[in-house]
DNA sequence: TTTATTTACTAACGTTCGTTAGCCAAAGAT
DNA sequence: ATCTTTGGCTAACGAACGTTAGTAAATAAA
């Protein structure tokens, strides 16, 4: 059984997801984390390339998960409906689980160079094409209302992807409550 | 009948939404900014105090904005529902009107210098509570199910916050088309 | 035990940052 | 016609930026 050993690098990883949340890419410089982390700013170099690299590293992990997270909630419901909301809760599951990363990630992907960011950005329209499918589907199996497909997953996609900053607030909402409600207003309104 | 006089001050205002919604407020310098209104950068001091100042008045007008439009949105409607639904409106209505200016406006806040910052964020909070006013209304009315209103009203403006992305999409949506989608799905939700 | 690798350090590089100082020409006011 | 204000300019300031070079100590491999 392997231990659990937090190298350096992970602990760059990690100090930089949080001040690149905290300050932003462009404002966090590589002293800030340096100094976070306890050595000098060159001594960052012995463990990554640049600076880019490092956001590189958070944004596609992120994505990552976001497509993993989206395949395994699909695959474990039938209807239309429940897989809907499996990969809603899905993806609320990894904002959860990546606060600091998951903020980075829709924050400071502009700041990605290319070709990197033109990858990022296909992933972003593949991943949500996934929402747009099952949406299609629904209306399709007249579980749905016929509302503009796109609107409607911008809308819940948009959605989901601001609760990064609920996890803060004083009366502690779980991952769960949270998924539930939202998941609840945005498929069946907030009218009677 | 005063005539309309670009005059400088307004146009490095209005190049400035622009770059900072283009490359953020962190990563535009002095200089971009000169270039892109065609001086030099020290020529920019004979109309502004520093850069933070132009994030300040940026951020403090949509702000501004935004109140306005909610006061007048719910005093044009009688029933609780309806007024929501004004309000929602108008709020697309001030992003559809400045998409650069608002865009910095959600994304570039964090850049505040102290007071404004707090200053801001308790005008956000303010703004927040005019729209859990109205649910709280609506359920008391009966017209409105018994949501968690805070949860509620963070779902509906992080959705309404992210349409200055609609715009430049292809099949040009009209901001009515936008407003009625998105009112509707937030209203009525996504299922039959 | 010797050798090789890793990881920290100090010093410094060239560049860019926001901003100020001082100057000069054009425009407006008296 | 003279004076004042406005709004450009060039030059430069000190500070901060990402990153590289070179070195020494610790650690791992042989």
């Amino acid at each position: 059984m392997a231990t659990i050993k937090p190298d350096r690098k992970s602990e760059i990883r990690r100090t930089a997801k949080k001040l690149f949340k905290e300050k932003g890419y462009a404002a966090t410089s590589m002293r800030d984390l340096a100094k976070e982390v306890g050595i000098e700013a060159a001594s960052l170099y012995n463990h990554l390339a640049s600076k880019e690299e490092l956001l590189n590293e958070i944004c596609f992990d992120i994505a990552e998960q976001f497509f993993q997270a989206y395949k395994t909630a699909i695959s474990s419901e039938k209807n239309t409906s429940k897989k809907l909301k499996a990969a809603i809760k899905a993806h609320i599951g990894v904002i959860a689980n990546n606060l600091d990363a998951s903020t980075v990630f829709f924050h400071e992907w502009i700041f990605l160079k290319e070709p990197d960011l033109t990858k990022f950005k296909k992933m972003r329209y593949q991943y949500d094409q996934g929402f747009r499918d099952l949406i299609q589907r629904g209306i399709e199996e007249k579980d749905f209302k016929e509302v503009n497909i796109k609107l409607a997953v911008f809308t819940i996609i948009s959605a989901l992807n601001a609760t990064y900053d609920l996890y803060k607030s004083t009366e502690k909402l779980t991952q769960e409550e949270i998924a539930e409600s939202i998941s609840n207003l945005l498929l069946k309104g907030i009218k009677k």
